[in-house]
DNA sequence: TATGGATTGGAATTATTATTTCATATTGCC
DNA sequence: GGCAATATGAAATAATAATTCCAATCCATA
């Protein structure tokens, strides 16, 4: 009598409803139990998951019997094993593809890379970012009369969805381009009530560092996102972000970028509204 | 003397990182095993952690006490939790955040939001992305004497870092921009030898939309990157690709949309490497 | 409705596991 | 090199949790 015991949890799940209509009572309700809430099963203790699911502990046991398992313990053994593969899925993923786009297999490949890369620096900035840093980033820039942003070359698309989403949010701002060569003048309005964000990465543009030397000297506040401590930015800044952008083929990543621009726009957004109501109350 | 004691994984990963130097032998050990194997902190007991680890279980309580939990316990709720949480799908978390942002829970809910719609617009792409049009575009836009790259406000970012992309790759290109009002001058120039990246996503800027119908009359193939079929650029294109961006805050990710530009971009450098090494030789 | 078998509840038992303790070793400092 | 403070190992102990057992209950069938 070798009974076959599911050893995976998608075989155990196919049991399970298969044998739905012949449970009894009491085991039918930590059945559907089990199959709504693998989680619990797989972290909870006999007593614990018992209580949740409305039955005794024994009952619990003789499920898992009645499965071919010999106890509670190598039944939650099949709900730990699959959170543990679907945990390891992603990264897994991952590493498959960044393996594949070094494989250089065609241009899906090269596609690949840049999701991979992108994957990878979302995952780093979100481990990384220091949360009172963003707070102070946030309300340094909610004080500002306008906006400054500035940035150049492959950290300039950044800078143009900052300006473009501070626009949507009417918020006062002014995108520091270089096409028609008034920077320094465009530079010299600003003051000590406004602020700048500010965006470089190695090899750092000079015009941006000047320009944000100028503007630093002025006594007018800046928060900086760039790639290291080392990085010029970082000295004339108020705060700064480190974001580490994973590159390919040549190209660094925007993503992370991307996403830590624009939560201090959307932040500085709602930390004015707040404000605003505030004050009329 | 109350120390923080973390409660989420990634506190706790800082601290331990912070700390590493200053922490005993054994206890370094554990503790890199730790972040080494954090699925098995979460299943495993006290003596099997240990044993795999090389010390003694009591190592390990005291390696949990020293970071401010009272016991190994207490530590292990933060791995499981950490299981729970990664296991949750994308789409479930980007849910919970968008709830918790509303609800006006700090800044660090609307970075987290930003992050996970990124996430999930990666996934998506990568998972709907089609090989044979990305083939089909890449060569077309490989064979052009000028790349035209046209797109406006959200997606205006977009097309910024293609042209810096081109421009490194020395491929020739223009983007066309707004700022001097001479857009249908220079959409006047192109001709069939050229080609078009295009890029608009709902609400479809009008002057996109004009321009590229404009272009394509003049027998301009087009490559399009928008959001539905129904997207007016679809009709003019000669490909198109649908990418559905994630959403947080209103503000759309731009990520999916980024990878997908860079590996166009890329591809078509490669392809002009690989034509010009074949005529050589 | 009486009867046997299956099912269930709850407490007792056994097992496993975390924690504590204490002796020993190691390290840093004078 | 000697001393104190700190760290480590190993076993004892306490705690927690799984399992078993048995009486009570339920249910189908005659």
């Amino acid at each position: 009598m070798d009974e076959q015991v599911p050893r995976d949890f998608e075989t155990l799940r196919a049991t399970i409803l298969d044998r739905r209509e012949t449970l009894p009572k009491r085991i039918a309700q930590i059945a559907a139990y089990a199959l709504d809430n693998p989680d619990d099963i797989a972290f909870g203790t006999a007593a614990s998951i018992a209580a949740s699911a409305g039955v005794q502990p024994s009952t619990l046991i003789r499920f898992a019997q009645q499965l071919g398992f010999d106890g509670f313990t190598s039944l939650q053994q099949v709900f730990r094993e699959r959170l543990r593969e679907r945990n390891s899925s992603y990264d897994e993923r991952l590493q498959a593809l960044r393996a594949k786009a070094e494989g250089g297999a065609g241009h899906r490949a090269i596609f690949d890379g840049f999701i991979a890369a992108a994957s990878t620096s979302l995952n780093d900035i979100s481990r990384t970012l220091d949360d009172a840093h963003l707070e102070e980033a946030i309300s340094l820039l909610a004080k500002a009369q306008t906006i400054y942003v500035l940035a150049k070359r492959r950290s300039y698309p950044v800078a143009s969805y900052i300006a473009y989403a501070l626009g949507k949010l009417k918020i006062r701002n002014q995108l520091i381009e270089s096409a028609a060569g008034l920077n320094a003048e465009m530079v010299g309005f600003a003051t000590p009530a406004d602020a700048v964000i500010a965006i470089s990465f190695s090899p750092y543009a000079p015009a941006t560092i000047e320009e944000a030397r100028a503007i630093s000297e002025q006594g007018v506040p800046i928060v900086a996102i760039t790639d290291s401590s080392f990085s010029p930015l970082a000295q004339f800044a108020r705060v700064w972000f480190e974001v580490a952008e994973a590159d390919f083929a040549g190209f660094r990543s925007l993503s992370a970028t991307m996403a830590l621009a624009m939560a201090l726009t959307v932040g500085v957004g709602e930390k004015r509204r707040d404000a605003s109501r505030k004050r009329k109350a």
